[in-house]
DNA sequence: GATAGTAACTATGATAATCATAGTGGCAAG
DNA sequence: CTTGCCACTATGATTATCATAGTTACTATC
């Protein structure tokens, strides 16, 4: 590839989303951070993605202000990432992203009767769907709102990921 | 690079967007497509991309079933392309991209005053804002919707963008 | 009827991002 | 003093991307 075009020039939102979104690395280390994991190496393992790429990318998302570096422990010095602000409110587009999957991109039978992924309302309990306003309580719902459950076929997926 | 990985696979909805949607070029045909430009060269104008990738990137989406190709005349034959239903219905993930960007991705003096992009509800006519349900009648916000007004400094950009 | 114009692409070659794999540095535990 | 853990960096082959130019199939104008 050529250097990639910048569009961080456009006053087109989209475009500058897709500046740093357009990206399935970014898009990946992404949900993994929104999973609540923040290591290293758990992250390139679960995400299949090579240390280098994580590596540049978490670079990329901490010079956007999106991810925060933090050390966990001094001697040796060890690192963990953490959703800033700006990072946590890149819910909606991740759960949107969910919620189109969940309609479109699985073939009859291959979730085990419901979705990849099912989403409680914490306030009220209720299953969301795919919703962006609760369907029991009428709430919006943002970051922090949610409580989510793999399915069992996502369940799994992710052990053999992680081991 | 290598033969990008396959995510396909995965369980994940997240992950099963990403394969699709984590690619600029793709989200910025989209953009365009959400737009209204549904002729080749518009896109490729408008989005800044060469004419392969475009091409390259409609056949991606059409095979996806996101994306339409319909002649709109014959002797010569010329091609439009549309969203289908499961185009439409990624409007959402657009709509929560916009609405990052115009909360974290310009600085101070640089729109106009207000946002890039202005929606409009047209069922009541309220500023929606960034927000996903209408702040005037509290009306969940999807594709149809909304009517967008682009600021003065986009319309510009556009315009140079076409000509 | 030769030339110019339009729309939707395809072809070519240089560049650089990506992947897979292996290796490094700092430290603790056995 | 070897093994293991964690967070990375280094290397080399592969291939997607960009910029630019060219092609195809017509219509319209001179």
């Amino acid at each position: 590839m050529p250097k990639r075009a910048d569009l961080s020039a456009t006053f087109c939102p989209v475009g500058r989303s897709a500046e740093l979104l357009g990206d399935r690395a970014v898009l990946l280390i992404l949900r993994d951070l929104f999973f609540g994991n923040r290591r290293f190496d758990v992250i390139a393992a679960n995400t299949g993605l090579g240390p280098q790429l994580v590596s540049a990318r978490l670079k990329l998302l901490e010079s956007e202000g999106v991810v925060e570096r933090r050390a966990y422990q001094e001697r040796p010095v060890r690192y963990e990432y953490w959703l800033t602000d700006k990072g946590k409110d890149l819910f909606d587009v991740l759960y949107a992203m969910r919620g189109w999957a969940e309609r479109w991109a699985y073939r009859d039978g291959e979730t085990d009767g419901g979705p990849a992924m099912r989403y409680i309302h914490r306030a009220c309990g209720a299953d969301v769907g795919t919703a962006v306003v609760c369907p029991g309580c009428g709430e919006p719902l943002g970051y922090g709102d949610l409580k989510g459950e793999p399915s069992a076929a996502l369940k799994a997926e992710q052990a053999r990921r992680a081991g």
